[in-house]
DNA sequence: GTGGTCTAGACCACT
DNA sequence: GTGGTCTAGACCACA
């Protein structure tokens, strides 16, 4: 259940619903806070509670299936697979988000923002509670 | 003219070719690169150095004449607004930058990355020439 | 389906065609004739009733999404925006209507026209059937 | 002088700018304002008190002659024409402003308004000093 | 099915 | 010269 409250979507976000829960599970993943052998909320379900159209639920999981993050048992729903989840290492996540700190990098430069205060306003974020 | 080889668009990459050429200007002018009351290059001219339609030059100066970036002299081209450049604080210029810095922190969060781990990578992002 | 047939564009018009139809449309909505929620037809649909292409009417919706007057839902169509309807009491929708009248009462005034007599003819025009 | 001061143009509006002059200086002769054989500022007197082109101003000037409303006096400049001025009767003068009205009642009706409203709006707004 | 984006090319209005 | 508008037609992404 936690899981359906840990996921969320933002429909007037210019990215697509699909690829906001992709990268979510993934992270999630990756980040252990998904273990692996756990059952994923039915495509169902889990439509329902973010309020999305199934087929994009559904797709979300085959393309996750694909990369091997998830494992389709058919009958019994979708899991978390083996290599899909906390094996990480911090390398590996660390190069997950790379690139999301690479644009917030570029970003600055075009902003002439000093480094110091870019570190600063990030660490601030980093430390607020979820 | 030094305008036109500081915007550049990558038509491979999946944001569209005018959101792309909106962000830039729009961060340059916040930036203080563009100054206020100088003009834009043409709309044929822009077009013609980044290899695109004339037609997605006009419909990005047009959203930025609305947002108030830019501002449009009929039949003498167009040409950066006053309050859409340099005027912007450091503060503003960082407020600017909060929006990309939350979903990377985040991200990180979900990955469940040490903050210093983190702050040590974009550090040394934004020190990289661009 | 009406709403199909309460649009209309002249193209003869000076006005621009997709701005005739924000008019139209910003109006109705704010009118209350266009409920908060409501489906509008889509691009293609419109665009062959109106016998215009699809680009206008969808450069329409697309601004209009941008005033927060029309939700765009992904893959499903445009709708209403719940604050971009009737939410509007009579105060505020006169003062949707407030610049063409100043409009109008400068011009009389540099006609030097009696104001009595530009009432009357208003009064008249008000009570024609559209 | 006080031409000068009684012309204006907002560069802003989507209306052209000589089609603003030359609807305010035809308002003005119809008026009463502009009497006949009274001489019209210089194009260049003009256009530097407008901060518009001089290009502009010469437009205005040669559509308005066509029309009948000035006369161009070799080395003496623009006067305004006998029959371009005060002769109209308050009739005529209504007519001129027909059109704008017939926008505005269109517009109110769009909003559903009630014709009373609009009227006593109207009626504030000519009284108002200029 | 939906809207979004881009192209190529034409024509218009304004200064 | 400038930008604005519209068309016709193609291809893509999303649900």
């Amino acid at each position: 259940m936690s899981l359906l409250h840990a996921l969320s979507v933002s429909p007037g976000s210019g990215e697509p619903i699909y690829r906001q829960l992709m990268d979510q599970i993934r992270r999630l993943a990756a980040g252990g806070q998904l273990q692996p052998g756990s059952e994923m909320p039915s495509v169902r379900e889990l439509a329902q509670a973010l309020a999305v159209n199934p087929m994009t639920v559904s797709k979300v999981y085959s393309l996750l299936e694909l990369e091997g993050v998830l494992l389709r048992r058919r009958g019994l729903g979708m899991q978390v697979a083996d290599q899909g989840a906390a094996t990480h290492g911090q390398d590996e996540r660390l190069a997950l988000l790379r690139g999301t700190l690479q644009r917030a990098a570029l970003e600055a430069k075009q902003l002439e923002l000093e480094p110091a205060a870019v570190l600063a306003l990030l660490q601030q974020l980093l430390e607020e509670k979820p």
